[in-house]
DNA sequence: AAATCGTGAGACAACGTTGTCTTGCAGTAG
DNA sequence: CTACTGCAAGACAACGTTGTCTCACGATTT
């Protein structure tokens, strides 16, 4: 005899009751009768046996698997692992689980992955957007699986949205740098087409115009390489700016190093958009504008919980704040005093 | 009529051959004529049909789902994430997803968790041990689901193990201090019971032994802000150490922390167990014994692949080199000199 | 005391798919 | 021209579970 996997029969028969009578005490139904319940227990424990889900799921259509799809940029960068983790913890308090996946920006892998979670059955998903159109999740979820949309804005399909304030965000940063005395502030964008960089990039024109000032745009950096070469260059040419207003960790922490490079960490003055580990650590400590990832997967996953309950409200936008944390870089003045007025 | 999820009899009738054949086209069999083949691939894309994952797997019993699962200790954390990072990367050239759980360092999360995966048909698993016995796996998980151990060895199951050389490491680090001159050299490290610590904790021993210096260790630390703490009251001593060697990432933080409040961060030496980002940013860069964390992943995810595949040979011990990356904090000499011989 | 009701427990079918067996048909050898 | 072979494609059962229906039995009502 091989090594077969147990079966409610196999416990029916062990317990001296009927297959169905086991599968009412597997379902925790209360008609049945405690002692017969404690037989039908003991079987179970004896023989090890587990409920084959596939079948379970085959026969209630039902059924929820407890398993939400979490799709991020990339697991491995803070902010995402924050989020993630803040989600698993919202999900476990109610016994469900995270799948989760990193698309890299890329739209491909965005709709690879919802196809993969709506085959193993997640009962909803929480997605960060990497392409610009999701009109195909239409198309590839059941219509009964909800989807919660984090970070960015999602477009031909309907879902509550998790978003960080970043227009006000960035206008904050501006304003704290003039408020410091500088008038060419740089901007270092990330991928022109992520409606997070958008927003930031809006922010900054609309901060800037308002105070009079010329706007002075980088746009398109993917890394914090490209953000160091970007910089080093800036800072060759014969007006530089004396700050710049960073759109993202990864652009935050290459400016960083191409200041340090030039030496001029204590007099270019520097915001950054995200919060990152030890920004308190450097010298000058960075200061930023910090967005709440725990929170934002708090918030998110409590919205998708809800909607797996069957909540049908119409789509909401939750929109969570930012904080302008100054520890040092954004406080420097510019050295160089403007010729001007 | 209700929005039903369309079935192979949906796409049979549609096609106008049978329901056995659309199986055959759906699992690649090569024995259908091309041309219903093309009908019947037609026809799923208008009827927009996925076979159901469970009614499939039933049926089949030796079918793989595609899926893994992955318990590190916080998915948050910096040296988790990127291996969880790295382990994605390889399964999905697999066509493998992946199933992420945080354990917290808690035995008992770390059975539920496993109970979870098992009953969603994980393919396998990758395991960071937090409890101090895993032979409950036997029970818990079918005969035929392997198991890959990273970080820390198992006890009372079998499987593939992906180490870092800890012991090796820390002897390392207590070396190159004792080759700057340092003869106080502390350890702080983490929590007793974990395996990681131990094999650290030993390294440091015996490399304080061989020099003949006398050991001086700090246990059980749990975090970042347990660590600054102690430091801080590490430094109020008569004769505080000249070098501190820190066990893992976070204590290495709040290390550095305190020795920044206390102003001694240009005196006191430092090396770190764990790189972290942003250690060379630091004033001064914080020396480090590196580990590799997506080749730890890597690892463990070709090792479980390879199970997943059939492979059967006796489970081997695959040990990753940790690397000393010298930055300056563990390039301090003592500034003290001792007064003995 | 007969009729009614409520409740616990079993019989049976059905979920959507795949394994096995059978059928039908064309091609080929005798 | 018959018999046999090979192969594509259909018929049917089976996987392990749950929904629905039915039955039996004791308690309550008239």
């Amino acid at each position: 005899m091989t090594h077969r996997r147990p079966t409610m029969n196999d416990v029916a028969r062990a317990a001296g009751v009927s297959l169905k009578t086991v599968s009412r005490v597997v379902n925790g139904e209360l008609t049945v009768d405690p002692a017969l319940a404690a037989r039908v227990r003991a079987a179970i424990g004896s023989l090890n046996y587990r409920r084959h889900l596939g079948a379970s799921m085959l026969r209630r259509k039902d059924r929820r698997t407890g398993t939400i799809g979490l799709l991020v940029e990339d697991v491995g960068n803070p902010f995402s692992a924050a989020l993630h983790r803040a989600v698993e913890d919202e999900a476990r308090a109610r016994g469900v689980h995270v799948l989760a996946g990193s698309l890299d920006e890329d739209p491909d892998r965005e709709r690879d992955l919802v196809r993969a979670f709506a085959r193993r059955h997640a009962d909803g998903l929480i997605l960060a957007p990497a392409g610009p159109d999701q009109g195909y999740l239409a198309a590839d979820l059941p219509p009964d699986v909800p989807v919660v949309f984090v970070q960015r804005p999602a477009t031909g399909f309907a879902g509550d949205c998790v978003l960080a304030r970043d227009a006000a965000g960035a206008v904050r940063a501006v304003r704290h740098l003039i408020a410091y005395g500088h008038r060419r502030i740089a901007f270092l964008g990330g991928r022109a087409d992520a409606a997070t960089t958008g927003e930031r990039r809006r922010g900054y024109l609309s901060a800037v115009d308002a105070a009079g000032l010329r706007p002075f745009m980088i746009d398109g950096l993917r890394g914090s390489q490209a953000a160091e070469a970007v910089t080093r260059n800036l800072f060759r040419r014969p007006r530089p700016p004396t700050a710049l207003f960073t759109g993202r960790n990864l652009i935050t922490i290459g400016a960083v190093r191409a200041l340090r490079l030039l030496d001029r960490h204590r007099d270019a003055a520097l915001v950054g958009f995200d919060d990152f580990p030890l920004a308190d650590l450097l010298e000058p400590a960075v200061t930023v504008i910090a967005q709440d990832p725990a929170e934002m997967g708090r918030a998110a996953a409590r919205a998708l919980l809800e909607r797996i309950d069957g909540e049908t409200a119409e789509p909401r936008e939750i929109s969570i704040a930012t904080t302008l944390i100054p520890r040092g870089s954004g406080e420097l003045r510019p050295q160089v005093r403007a010729t001007g007025s």
